[in-house]
RNA sequence: GCGGUUGUAGCUCAGCUGGUUAGAGCGUCGGAUUGUGGCUCCGAAGGUCGGUGGUUCGAACCCACUCAACCGUACCA
């Protein structure tokens, strides 16, 4: 039997849950200043409340993970926070207020492969408007995220909240014929290769829009099987559009060019881009330039459920990894204007916006750039055992620091412990508060216990004398940084220690 | 899912053309030191050689299948 994590899934260290806790808490500040509040729902759903927007919703576990219920109903791991929320507001539909503003953070699962920086299980931290119809909504969701970067530490040009519109994709694509019901995969096909865009070249996604792409490895991907003049015309008008560069400084470029294409006269198309436009006035008006947010029409999302706004968050810098590689992160979020989710459970529809934010990805970029707070944090001070017999003692002493140490909730915690492993051989005792990262150990031997004294060791004050010290039998007799004080100073002596500056503990 | 590459100790890897008992460094544990961390020295534990089957007098090495990991690609709510 070998012990071994599942695959796709991973054990977290105590500096990652630290530093995961206050990513958390800076995230939630920021939500909580636009006036958003809590939610939690649970981690289980029913699958047909997941189901509609499954892949394949005969296959309950494609995708998702599930089992069957003893009353032979089928339950799923939630796959995101959206369905469940959208579930959650149509059963409280009466007594929440409207416009219903909502945020939670809690562990998703996907049933898939998984692969360098995918999970099976990893956290989303969600916000969220139902009952708002108006895209004012959905700017307010765009600067959101934005502060949110810049509370993380991710500075303005190093992300970009990205906007597009699905009103401006079905425009697009009813304007090269392939609207209605019959044209449903190879919508999906064109839209999943404007979307390609930020990874292949325009050359690429031409052929993918054609007759298909060969990857490297040989591999072929079928295309969209368009003819050379809806090619030219995607290509010409709408994907220039996306790539075309912010001359004044604004969103308006980019609208102007939307609105000049040959997909203008499209009167779905014509719709959503005066949303766009809305949407960049607002967050314009806020002083939100497109260097934060950003109107770009190659941002395709949640092609199943998304039906007006939709927003992508990507950093824009490049990291190179332990193993020397440079890893671009891309997307570290997502969302968008979901106005069927919750009139799915009810008989009236219900407009909502949100987005989601991929705080394990996150976390991992955050790591990589430095701006995550995994300073350690100090290890407990540690009471040594010397007799055995005199446990209460040890305790005793233990306790009074205890107390001492931590009189002032508002401060991080100071802890305290006894040594609980075998104290036979004393060296193991300073090893394990050594490997502990303590700062101070507390020894009172019978020695000092007879003159009414005890010994306090800084541990890092040691280790730096150790630096000038070769010889094994030198370096005992030394007992480096310690220092012999009466019994009835040893909160003071341990307190003294403490503040020392960590630049003087090397 | 498809294609490619790689699987030897906890980790990083060596292992000759198929030839005896599969090695090293690091890490772990014990000792030198039963009242002092680090350094140093000594010692020990730790291996289904990814798995199964085959070829052979003999397989970590060759062959077939299989599993896993990694990379690309597809999918991604």
């Amino acid at each position: 039997m070998t012990a071994r994590v599942p695959r796709g899934f991973v054990d977290r260290d105590a500096a990652d849950l630290r530093a995961q806790d206050a990513m958390l808490a800076t995230i939630r500040r920021v939500y909580e200043t636009y006036g958003f509040e809590p939610v939690e729902t649970p981690i289980f759903e029913y699958t047909d409340a997941l189901g509609k927007f499954l892949p394949d919703s005969d296959r309950p576990n494609e995708g998702v993970f599930s089992i069957e219920d003893d009353d032979e109903q089928w339950m799923s791991l939630r796959y995101d926070l959206t369905a469940p929320l959208a579930r959650y507001v149509a059963e409280n539909f009466e007594t929440l207020p409207k416009p219903y503003r909502s945020y939670r953070a809690g562990y998703v699962f996907r049933n898939e492969k998984p692969g360098p920086g995918r999970f099976r299980q990893f956290m989303q931290f969600d916000a969220d408007i139902v009952g708002a119809p108006n895209v004012s909504a959905d700017a307010e969701m765009a600067m959101m995220m934005a502060d949110t970067m810049e509370a993380l530490g991710i500075e303005r040009g190093q992300y970009v909240i990205r906007v597009n519109n699905r009103k401006v994709l079905d425009g697009v694509l009813e304007a090269i014929g392939l609207g209605g019901e019959e044209n449903a995969g190879r919508r999906l096909t064109v839209l999943r290769a404007i979307d390609k865009l930020d990874k292949f070249s325009t050359a690429e996604v031409r052929l993918l829009l054609g007759e298909g792409r060969r990857d490297e490895s040989g591999d072929f991907t079928p295309g969209a099987g368009l003819n050379e003049r809806a090619i030219q015309q995607i290509v010409d008008d709408y994907i220039a559009a996306a790539m075309s560069e912010f001359v004044d400084g604004t969103n308006n470029h980019a609208i102007r060019q939307l609105k000049a294409s040959a997909f203008g006269t499209n009167p779905k198309f014509h719709e959503g881009v005066e949303d766009l436009a809305s949407i960049a006035d607002f967050v314009g008006s806020a002083g939100y330039g497109p260097d934060r947010v950003k109107i770009d029409p190659s941002v395709v999302r949640g092609l199943e459920y998304y039906t007006g706004p939709v927003f992508e968050a990507e950093l824009l810098f490049d990291v190179t990894n332990e193993k020397g590689e440079v890893v671009r992160f891309g997307s570290v979020g997502g969302g968008g204007r979901y106005d069927g989710l919750v009139s799915r459970f009810m008989s009236q529809p219900v407009p909502a916006t949100g987005f989601s934010i991929g705080v394990s990805r996150l976390m991992t970029a955050l790591k990589n750039l430095g701006r995550l707070k995994t300073s350690e944090r100090t290890g407990p001070v540690v009471v040594t055992v010397m007799d055995r017999d005199r446990m209460a003692d040890y305790q005793a002493m233990a306790t009074l620091l205890r107390n001492a140490l931590n009189d002032d909730p508002s401060l991080p915690p100071v802890p305290v412990e006894v040594f609980q492993g075998n104290p036979k051989q004393f060296g193991k005792q300073l090893q394990y508060a050594d490997r502990r990262n303590a700062p101070v150990v507390v020894i009172q031997g019978g020695d000092e216990k007879a003159a009414g004294k005890v010994q306090v060791k800084d541990l890092a004050l040691g280790k730096e004398l150790s630096a000038t010290i070769t010889d094994n039998a030198e370096w005992r007799e030394a007992r480096a940084g310690q220092e012999l004080v009466d019994e009835a100073e040893l909160v003071e002596a341990v307190k003294r220690i403490l503040a020392r500056p960590l630049s003087e503990k090397g």
